[in-house]
DNA sequence: CTGTTAGCGCATTCAT
DNA sequence: ATGAATGCGCTAACAG
C-alpha cells in the first residue's frame, strides 16, 4: 500500500503538503494541491486510519454495549446508535454484556482500549464493583442508555416511563374499567420503578380505590399460576403488562386461565411487539422510540466531546400509547 | 497515561522485555518479570491496542456489514457474530446498509480504512458496480453471510432454503392440502429463489398438479389485493409467505378478504416472527438459525485467517421447521 | 504558501 | 537472558 511518502515524492512536494491536501488543514495553491491530488489517484493512495488515529488520539469511532444484543428493542436502538454515528463521522464498535455484571465489565474495558472517542451503555447493569470507578475515570465520555441512574454523573436518555404509564391507566379508568392488575416485574430496574410510580399516580388522580388494585412484582415461576389463579377469580379487567417478557408471562396466563383477551378482560403492555397488528385482537402497547433513544444518545455523546465540562444531562422521550382493540372493545357489565 | 517506556524505567529493564513480558513472546526470567509485573500494577499501564496495532499490522478486529439492522433476524446474527468474535479474541465493528447498495459500498471502505483483520457482509446486495473488485483485492478476507452467491469467490453461509420449503409443503400436502399458494417475493434475491425452486420441488414430489398451484413473485402495492382477490375465489387451501415481510402482507389480505387462518386456510411463514406462539392460532413458521449462523461466519473466517490459500467454503445451515396450530387443525370438506 | 523535524507507543531485529 | 536501535504512517509544531 502506497503511503504518504510514496504520495509526496510523486507529486514533487514534502509530506506536510500532502497531508494538510489529504485533511483540508491549511490552503495550498490549486496547482500544487491538484498535483497530489494526482498522485494520489495515481498510486491509489488510502490514508492510514490506525497511524492517524495514534498521533491524534482520537479514533472517530466510539463503543457500544448492550446488554442483550438478540432483542429487538436493542436491534432499534443498535440501528439508531448507528445511523447517527455515520452521520458524524463516527464508526461503531459493538459489544454485548448479555445482562451478566462482569462480562459488562470486560466489555466496557476492551472498548476503552480501543480508544473509543465516547462509550455509550445501553440497559448497564452498571453494578459490577470496579465499573463505576472505571466509567468515571475514563477520558472517553460515558452516556447511560435506557436506564436511566439518577444519582449517577453521566449524560443518560432514558423513557418518561412514569407518565406512560400514568396515561395509559387514565385511559383504561376512561374505558370504564375500576379494578386494575398491573405484572411490574423486579423493582431493582429502574425503568420498572418508574412504571410502578406512574401507576399509583394514575390510580390517585383517577380517584381509584387503591385496595382493590393488583401489583404482581415477583417474576418466579409461581407468578403465572398466580396470576391465572386472579384471574379465574375475576379480581381485575384490566391487565398491564410493564414490558414484553412481562407481556409474554400474562398472556400465557391469559390463555392458561381460559380467558380471551378482548372480551372482558383489557390488555395492554410496554415496549410492544413487533407486530402486535396481527394479534386477534390487536394489543395496545406503549413502544420505546428505541431507534430515537439511540440516536439521542449519540447527540449526547458528540455534544459532550465538544463542550468536555457542561453539566451532565437526562433526556427522557415520551412513549406513544399506540391504542388498539385490545383495550377498546370492552363491554363491561 | 503510562507506556512501556515508564514501566522499563520504573522496573529498571529496558522497553523490549517489557513488551516481551507483556506478550509473552519470550523467556524472561522470573525475578525480571515480577519486577515488570509489579511496574505495571504500579503504574496502571494498559497496552496502546492501536500503537500495537500500527506496528503488527493487526486490529483483532472484525468488520459486520449487515443490511438492515433493526431487522429481529439480523440482530441474532450480530449477536451471534459478536459471541464468536468475542471467544476468538475478536472485537466487532458494525456497520449498516440499509439495502442500498451506496451505502454498503461505503460501509465496506469505511471498515476496510479501519484495516479490520476480516469482514462479513450480511445479505449483502453485492450489487455496486465497484464493490466486487473491492472485496476481491481487499486483503482482508470476506465472508458472505446469509445471501450465498454460488458463482463468488468468498467462504459463504446461508441455510439449506429449498430442502426447508421442500419439506414443508410435503407437510402441507400430508395434512391434505392439494392447492397451495406461495408469496414467493423478489426472484433477484437468491434465497427466495431457492424458496421457490423448493416449492416447485414439493410440488413435484407430492405429484401434485402445477396448475393448481399459486406463485405471487411480485410485491408492489396491488399483490395485496390480488391475494385478497384469491382469497375470496378461495382458489388455495394452504398459504406460505417466503420471508417475514411477506408474510405480514399475507396476514393483512387475509384479514382484509375477511379469512381466518386455521379454520379452511393453513398459513405458514419463513424467518418466524418474534412471538408465534401468541397469535391465535399459533403459527407455523420455518426459523432462520440466525444466532448460528453469525457464529458461522466466525468461524470460516478464523479459518481463512489461518489458511488464506484454502478453497472457499459454503456452509449451509439447515432450517427447523416449527410446527404449529396454523397448519395442523385443518378439516377440508 | 511550503518544507523540515520530531515524536505518538509499540514490536522486532540484531547484538551482546 | 537482556538491551539498543529502528521504523510503522501519520500530524503538528516550527521555520522559512
Amino acid at each position: 500500500m502506497a503511503n504518504m511518502n510514496d504520495v509526496a515524492r510523486r507529486a514533487e512536494v514534502s509530506l506536510s503538503t500532502v497531508s494538510h491536501v489529504v485533511n483540508g488543514t491549511r490552503n495550498v495553491e490549486p496547482k500544487t494541491r491538484q498535483r497530489v491530488l494526482d498522485a494520489i489517484q495515481a498510486t491509489g493512495y488510502r490514508q492510514d486510519v490506525l497511524a492517524r488515529a495514534m498521533r491524534r488520539s482520537r479514533t472517530d469511532s466510539i463503543g457500544l454495549v448492550v446488554s442483550d444484543a438478540g432483542e429487538p428493542a436493542f436491534a432499534e436502538m443498535v440501528h439508531g446508535v448507528e445511523h447517527a454515528a455515520v452521520q458524524h463521522g463516527l464508526t461503531l464498535v459493538l459489544a454485548n454484556s448479555a445482562e451478566d455484571a462482569e462480562r459488562e465489565e470486560r466489555a466496557v474495558h476492551t472498548l476503552l482500549d480501543r480508544r473509543v472517542d465516547g462509550l455509550i451503555l445501553a440497559r448497564s447493569a452498571a453494578t459490577a464493583p470496579g465499573l463505576l470507578g472505571t466509567l468515571t475515570g475514563s477520558k472517553a465520555p460515558v452516556i447511560l442508555l435506557d436506564r436511566v441512574f439518577p444519582e449517577l454523573p453521566f449524560d443518560q436518555v432514558g423513557v418518561d416511563s412514569r407518565d406512560a404509564m400514568q396515561r395509559l391507566v387514565m385511559h383504561l379508568v376512561n374505558a370504564g374499567h375500576k379494578r386494575l392488575a398491573l405484572v411490574a416485574g423486579d423493582q431493582r430496574v429502574p425503568t420498572l420503578r418508574e412504571r410502578l410510580d406512574g401507576f399509583w399516580d394514575g390510580v390517585r388522580r383517577a380517584r381509584l380505590d387503591p385496595a382493590e388494585q393488583t401489583v404482581l412484582e415477583k417474576t418466579d415461576p409461581d407468578t403465572r399460576a398466580q396470576l391465572e389463579k386472579m384471574l379465574e377469580e375475576d379480581i381485575f379487567s384490566a391487565l398491564i403488562a410493564s414490558s414484553t417478557p412481562l407481556a409474554t408471562l400474562a398472556l400465557e396466563a391469559v390463555q392458561g386461565g381460559r380467558r380471551v383477551v378482548g372480551g372482558d378482560l383489557a390488555f395492554a403492555t410496554f415496549d410492544g411487539f413487533n407486530h402486535p397488528d396481527l394479534f386477534e385482537p390487536r394489543i395496545t402497547t406503549v413502544r420505546q422510540p428505541a431507534f430515537d433513544m439511540g440516536v439521542t444518545a449519540v447527540r449526547l455523546l458528540v455534544d459532550r466531546l465538544e463542550s468536555r465540562d457542561a453539566n451532565p444531562r437526562t433526556v427522557r422521550l415520551q412513549q406513544q400509547i399506540e391504542l388498539r382493540d385490545s383495550t377498546e372493545r370492552i363491554q363491561l357489565a
